[in-house]
DNA sequence: GTCCAATGGGGAC
DNA sequence: TCCCCCTTGGACA
């Protein structure tokens, strides 16, 4: 269940461990048979994410992922959890826990100095690690995808987009998608002047404007309802409405959220936070937001209650007090 | 245990 | 506007 950040973080997962490796692909479920059939046996070339939609390359055909609200990826097998070993983009290494289980999970539930152990991890805003003691493990539920290399295996559940694009193909996806500032494919300047230019003109309110990816890729309901806290900004407000300095501020503070999301792997949207405040925030849903599934509570700013409405059949969280 | 909503989004209607 | 995808955590009994 994931917003752009998970996706990155898969992305990552991909890069780290399967790019370079011939893959072995099927479909247990039997849903995905003939895409699989297409990608069984190529190198794993690229592997890169724009908003939610992650690209998997396998030298010709690259595979598209779209998870929706309740696809997942399982990793398993010889694979990197810490996330800074991920940023480095396909070295691997040293292994530490940062990252993984950070839901109340123990520390040292796997913990490994040395080379990547066989471990099993679950992708997403919940991500957990346990140890895997036959490699390659069965399928766990409803499979749509496996991908199995000689060290590691993916597994794929529940998405809502699982297909095999041509060049031609990935071209007009990321067309149609907006700027995604984690994304490879354009400059950081290009990309924030594309959103400040496609909202500024139109006259739906910010908070749809947020929410459409062909505006800004990646964010999703929890960023959306977020950011426009953060900004003080009503989320009715037409995009043509808001000032300059509104949009870019928008966007910049998106940039900071998404940052800290691919390298947390969670949504810490409060953020400052030190010592104990922030290790609550790590462990407690609850701590971790300012308005997001907060309705008639206290806003924690200014007291008021924490409204929610449905705009564009998704719920809004928002602070009427401190919105305006 | 049972039930429900969920961090999406495409397609049918 | 609903349904699918068919999982998962949390609320509740």
């Amino acid at each position: 269940m994931p917003e752009g950040h998970s996706v990155h973080r898969i992305a990552r997962q991909f890069r780290a461990n399967f790019v370079g490796r011939t893959a072995a692909v099927s479909s247990p479920q039997g849903r995905f048979a003939v895409g699989a059939a297409e990608l069984d046996g190529r190198e794993i070339t690229t592997s890169d994410a724009i908003g939610k939609h992650l690209l998997v390359g396998f030298d010709g055909p690259t595979l598209h992922v779209h998870l929706g609200i309740y696809g997942a990826w399982d990793f398993a097998g010889a694979i990197s959890l810490d996330p800074t070993i991920l940023a480095a983009d396909g070295r691997m290494g040293q292994t530490g826990m940062r990252g993984a289980g950070t839901e109340g999970e123990s520390e040292d539930s796997i913990h490994s100095i040395g080379a990547p152990r066989l471990t099993r991890l679950r992708a997403g805003e919940h991500e957990t690690a346990t140890a895997v003691t036959v490699f390659p493990p069965d399928p766990i539920g409803q499979v749509r995808v496996r991908i199995l290399t000689d060290t590691a295996v993916a597994d794929l559940r529940g998405p809502t987009v699982c297909e095999v694009l041509d060049d031609r193909q990935v071209e007009a996806l990321a067309q149609r998608l907006g700027p995604d500032p984690e994304a490879p494919t354009e400059s950081k300047r290009r990309a924030e002047e594309r959103f400040v230019e496609r909202a500024s003109r139109s006259n739906q309110p910010i908070g749809q404007l947020l929410m459409d990816q062909s505006v800004v890729a990646g964010i999703g309901n929890v960023y959306r309802a977020e950011l426009l806290f953060r900004a003080a900004i009503d989320p009715h407000r037409a995009g043509s409405q808001l000032t300059d300095d509104e949009l870019r501020g928008l966007w910049r503070d998106w940039v900071k959220l998404l940052r800290i999301g691919v390298e947390t792997g969670q949504m810490l949207t409060i953020d400052g936070l030190r010592g104990a405040r922030r290790a609550a925030a790590l462990a407690n849903r609850a701590d971790r937001h300012w308005v997001y599934k907060r309705e008639g509570l206290p806003c924690r700013r200014c007291g008021t209650a924490i409204a929610l409405e449905t705009m564009q059949g998704r719920k809004l969280y928002w602070c009427p007090g401190c919105q305006l």
